[in-house]
RNA sequence: GGGCUUAUAGCUCAGGUGGUUAGAGCGCAUCCCUGAUAAGGAUGAGGUCGCAGGUUCGAGUCCUGCUAAGCCCA
């Protein structure tokens, strides 16, 4: 076989550099980028690449130890694109059980910002995550491209205000432009999508303006006209009367005005006083601050459960709320001549204060609402159910008429004769007039508050009920609240929280809306009988058409203008049927994507069978009576059904500040910026481990920057690390090496992290599976690693096969989170072992294996003693390189000093002292501290708690240690003279401080350094010294770690020429010196002067590499 | 106005079922280590645990009220 050698991976193979003597032969893999056809993942695709090589070292592609993500991310996406990576995740689980994931359709006509970021970072986690679990993972991308902010954004662009110039410019050039504006920055959507390493099928993405998916939505509008779901009713909208228009909440809020108004008391007099046990004449008070809407009064309002009296006041009897007596007659005494509640009240009539209207006769008494407050006014309030939201619903549970009293044009209607054309809010001072000259009319005042007005006109607005058709969701609130508890909500408080209580509050849905960029509202009226119906597919209006319809026709457009057009033959009176000009509520379309993305049922009745409900969707919070909503209103109202398993409500992304990040703040960061800087992994990671989805965190540039060095930065130094050291090595990776007790530490480490990270990615934690998994690299590196340097360097076959599972199982485990690195990291990895899958994110996820629980435990008591043994050196004064007589070193439990000994040797060496002496249970030479053992304690003294801390602080600490550590139980006196018996486990013994050490403590842990010096340990520190000096100048003269050196050593001081002396040898041993000659160097070598410490101890060196 | 959520070090965050001296990372200062070195370690400064009450031997944690911020709804 010719050695074709390809290109590896960033850092071309390098060809050089093969130590010498290798004999072994050693199965290697070149070029990992094998041919796109080549899908088997039990490594087939290895075989034509595989040839036999002698031993040479470089078993690995060289690493760079600084790195630059954002260009190895550029590289890692031309590999997935060119090997087709994602596909194949998804193919490789053919025929597994499928975990399917819904994508929320955002609009594509604003750019994309890092918040848009975050909610792709958790959409992508979970399916990569359940694609290595086995399960097979479709993923559909999905854009939003009806409703009203695409209209407002072309009307913008149009220079328009206001339905009249959308309609003069004709409906159908506008919605042309509104399709157009949709998919505006389509392009710059799918470059970051792609950018951030969000696997999904772009090229197949669903629109909701799509022909299919509108079709999809008839046949299910059509289902709930079947089981009689919708109809038409009253909708209170804010209204603006001049412009004739309706406005959105947004546009609403864009003209609040400060103004005056009146505020009146009205009497209705009450028709059966006596009920109530009052004389006749007896009179509600009610408050209004809208007079003109008395015409139109249906009922009068009380609250249940608050305070009702009835008042003698003056000659006449009035009821109202209690607590607001003094605010209505200023202060005024007044007789109480009965108290009742709200209810007592309920189903009381009054005296209409206008009968312009024929009402029925359940009109004009009194009903109970909620609403109803004792803030202001008398607690009566006044029902008009055409002109506010609580009075339309009021009137709805009371079945009470709706009296448009006044008309679309805002104008008084010819039945209200005395106010006969009048402009609405010009009636307020006539109505007053009038119910004072009928005496109905007990006080008026005026006052100032915020008032919503046209932010076109200028005009106050009204609000207003109009006809809208309505879907009868509230006939399914059971099922509704019922089927919520199935859905696995994260938070967990939203499934009775935020959303509970929206289902128990449900509305019905006001499903239409007089707009025109939407999907049609599919309801025909016939124009001589009045018959409605619905339409359910392109099929039936065709074949119910009057004018031939070629609904197969590529530019079939069922959008407005072109379906206003289309008239239906009336079955009933064979009369013409038109369309009601509405189109619908744009989140039914997005609660529709479950069926109307696939085209069901006209198409895909299988896949759609296989694919709902969801297993998991995640959108922000503020999804939550969105399309979290319309999702599960349409599941059960369709399937009898949740529509999805698991949802993750995400937080927003706040700037710097903590302000919202939006487009009229400016301050919404670019996430192409931070990309570039730091990375999408980076940016990925930050996300995930910075804080649990559900929070808002502030966002920076530099808080990405921290999260990446402290993760990726450290797992690429290990690795690092490993392939520098496997590189220069004679590794024998085949034979079964004997692992050491570190080696089986981090294995079980590994496992418990495995375990870990299943467990929150299986809760839909990814904040909890990111932490461990960082705290797991965070002791491989700086413990494992850190510790295991020596056996690195000499090529320890157990500690580069521990390593490797390692890093290999990071790897893996890392996929989901930080897809690139975890990538390039695999690709060299796989060098090793090629019959592994050709992408790490075609691997399986790994298996937690056996855990050492007292290992693990062992060893993070000893990480516990060395950090307090650190500690007590740095107290001490003394250099870590002088080495020290012994360490005492003592638990307080049985297991803490087993733990102890079992690591003592790594103690000993990471303190650099040259022995531990474990100190046993009852030594008696230390100083002690006791504390009560409170969670015992407390159950058992409660209140004596006090009085036994004081005698504790009294008694003498070691007296009673060694009685305790003899007897197993001590006996305390307290202050009043009574004894306390106490068991050796009640008590917390502390070893302290002894005198004579340095010694530092910690939960029970205590390590006491000798701090005496012997001669011998002082030559011992000095000779250290000399090596890192050495060490030191043969970095400066960039030698490799490998070469051997000559070493000239002169000028020494007295101090300095006695250690040398003695250790000799081994400071030639570690620096790699062939010769050590403590002479002046040859003239054509420079030497350095070192100065050791303040004793005025030095001497000169030079080195240079040996030949 | 209502519902839900959040508030712990300069910054970003941990702190089951109440329990001893409230922790980590970053940043800052001082020092140590150095064959991972653009790494690593130790120490220190920095906290009225949003505010005020209450329950308890004991409250960051439980209860009530308030303040601020955010989201949703009026």
């Amino acid at each position: 076989m010719s050695a074709t050698i390809k290109p590896g991976w960033l850092s071309k193979r390098a060809t050089t550099g093969c130590c010498s003597g290798g004999t072994p032969l050693i199965r290697m893999t070149l070029g990992w980028a094998s041919p796109p056809n080549s899908r088997d993942r039990r490594g087939d695709s290895c075989r034509s690449n595989t040839l036999l090589l002698k031993g040479c070292c470089s078993m690995f592609d060289p690493v760079q130890s600084g790195v630059t993500f954002p260009a190895l991310e550029e590289k890692v996406l031309e590999f997935w694109r060119t090997q087709d990576t994602f596909a194949k995740s998804v193919e490789r689980n053919q025929g597994n059980p499928t975990y399917v994931f819904y994508e929320g359709p955002p609009t594509a006509n604003g750019k994309p910002g890092v918040h848009h970021v975050q909610a792709r970072a958790y959409k992508d986690l979970f399916p990569r995550y359940k694609t290595m679990r086995g399960y097979q993972v479709p993923r559909k991308a999905g854009w939003d491209c009806h409703g009203l902010p695409v209209e407002i954004e072309v009307e913008k662009k149009l220079g328009f205000s206001g339905k009249k110039a959308i309609e003069e410019y004709g409906v159908g050039p506008f919605n042309k432009e509104c399709r157009q504006s949709v998919m505006e920055y389509e392009g710059l959507w799918e470059k970051m999508t792609e950018r951030i390493g969000y696997w999904t099928d772009l090229e197949h993405a669903y629109m909701t303006m799509s022909n299919d998916f509108v079709e999809s939505v008839w046949w299910s509008l059509k289902e709930l006209w079947k089981k009689d779901l919708l109809y038409l009713g009253y909708k209170v909208v804010p209204y603006c009367a001049k412009d004739g228009t309706p406005l959105s909440s947004h546009e609403v809020g864009l003209g609040y005005k400060d103004v005056r108004d009146p505020s009146i008391f009205v009497r209705f007099p009450l028709r059966t006083p006596e009920v109530l046990g009052l004389p006749a004449g007896s009179s509600l008070l009610v408050w209004t601050t809208t007079p003109w809407t008395l015409p139109g009064n249906v009922a009068a309002a009380v609250k249940a459960d608050l305070n009702y009296v009835a008042v003698r006041h003056e000659e006449e009897v009035l009821v109202l709320a209690e607590t607001l007596i003094a605010k209505v007659f200023d202060n005024k005494e007044v007789e109480i001549l009965s108290r009742f509640p709200g209810s007592t009240l309920e189903n009381q009539r009054y005296v209409a204060p206008y009968d312009f209207f024929l009402v029925a006769d359940s009109a004009h008494h009194i009903v109970t609402a909620d609403f109803v407050t004792a803030e202001d006014g008398t607690g009566i309030v006044h029902i008009a159910p055409a002109f506010g939201a609580d009075d339309l619903n009021v009137g709805r549970q009371h079945n009470l008429p709706v009296l448009h009293s006044v008309d679309t044009s805002g104008r008084f209607v010819p039945e209200v004769a005395f106010l006969a054309g009048q402009w609405f809010k010009d009636a307020d001072p006539l109505v007053i007039r009038e119910l004072k000259e009928r005496k109905l009319l007990f006080k008026r005042q005026d006052y100032n508050h915020s008032y919503p007005h046209c932010w076109r006109c200028s005009q106050p607005l009204m609000y207003f009920a109009t006809d809208s058709w309505f879907i009868a969701n509230t006939k399914l609130k059971d099922r509704l609240i019922e089927k919520n508890q199935e859905i696995d909500w994260h938070p967990a408080h939203i499934k009775s929280g935020r959303y509970g209580d929206w289902l128990n509050n449900l509305v019905d849905w006001a499903l239409s809306r007089t707009r025109y960029w939407g999907t049609p509202l599919p309801i025909w009226i016939c124009q001589g009988c009045g018959h409605k119906d619905c339409v359910g597919g392109f099929e039936e209006l065709a074949q119910r058409s009057i004018q031939p319809l070629d609904v197969k026709a590529k530019d079939f457009d069922p959008h407005r203008p072109f379906i206003d057009e289309v008239e239906l033959k009336c079955e009933k009176c064979q009369g013409v049927m038109r369309r009601v000009p509405d189109v619908i509520d744009c989140w039914y379309d997005s609660g529709a994507m479950p069926f109307a993305q696939l085209h069901y049922p006209f198409e895909n009745k299988e896949l759609f069978q296989k694919s709902f409900p969801g297993d998991f969707i995640c959108e922000g919070l503020d999804q939550t009576r969105g399309w979290f909503n319309s999702l599960h209103q349409l599941g059960v109202m369709l399937f009898d059904s949740i529509a999805y398993k698991s949802v993750i409500c995400h937080g927003l992304v706040l700037d710097g500040n903590g302000e919202k990040m939006s487009k009229s703040r400016g301050n919404v960061v670019n996430p192409w910026e931070v990309i570039a800087e730091q990375g999408a992994d980076a940016l990925r990671w930050y996300l995930f481990a910075s804080a649990p989805p559900e929070v808002s965190r502030r966002f920076s540039s530099d808080l990405v920057g921290e999260a990446s060095r402290r993760y990726l930065g450290t797992l690429w130094n290990t690795y690092y690390f490993f392939v520098l050291n496997a590189n220069s090595n004679q590794v024998d990776w085949q034979s079964q090496a004997s692992p050491t007790e570190m080696d089986r530490w981090i294995g079980s480490a590994l496992n418990q992290v495995v375990a870990a990270v299943t467990g929150a990615l299986d809760d839909y934690d990814p904040t909890g599976a990111a932490r461990a998994l960082q705290e797991f690299v965070d002791e491989l590196s700086n413990w494992y690693v850190r510790r295991n340097r020596r056996r690195f360097w000499q090529g320890d076959s157990a500690a580069f096969q521990t390593l490797f599972q390692c890093l290999l199982t990071v790897v893996q485990l890392t996929a989901p989170f930080t897809p690139f690195v975890a990538e390039e990291i695999y690709q060299n990895l796989r060098k090793l072992r090629p019959e592994l899958p050709a992408s790490v994110h075609l691997c399986d996820w790994p298996e937690a294996g056996q855990q050492d629980e007292k290992l693990l435990y062992a060893m993070n008591v000893a990480l516990r003693a060395v950090s307090a043994g650190r500690s007590a050196r740095t107290a001490s004064g003394l250099r870590t390189r002088q080495p020290l007589a012994y360490a005492l070193v003592g638990g307080r439990t049985e297991q803490d000093r087993q733990a102890l000994q079992h690591f003592s040797a790594e103690i000993q060496d990471e303190l650099n002292v040259k022995e531990i002496r474990l100190l046993g249970q009852s030594e008696s030479f230390l100083d002690y501290q006791i504390r009560p053992n409170l969670p015992l304690l407390g159950k058992k003294l409660g209140k004596q708690l006090p009085a036994l801390k004081n005698a504790l602080a009294s008694a003498n600490p070691k007296e009673l240690a060694e009685q305790a550590h003899r007897e197993g139980q001590v006996t305390l006196e307290l202050a009043d003279g009574s004894k306390l018996q106490l068991t050796a486990e009640e008590l917390l013994i502390e070893a302290r401080s002894p005198a004579g050490y340095s010694a530092q403590e910690d939960q029970g842990l205590v390590v006491a350094l000798s701090t005496e010096l012997t001669p011998e340990l002082i030559d011992e520190g000095i000779a250290r010294d000399t090596v890192r000096h050495l060490q030191e100048l043969r970095k400066n003269q960039q030698l490799d770690v490998t070469d051997r050196i000559q070493v000239y050593l002169w000028g020494l001081s007295p101090g300095v020429d006695k250690a040398v002396q003695a250790h000799k040898d081994h400071i030639a041993k570690e620096v790699l010196a062939v010769s050590l000659e403590l002479a002046s160097p040859p003239a054509d070598l420079a030497g350095q002067q070192v100065n050791l410490g303040k004793d005025g101890e030095g001497f000169q060196m030079a080195l240079r590499k040996a030949q």
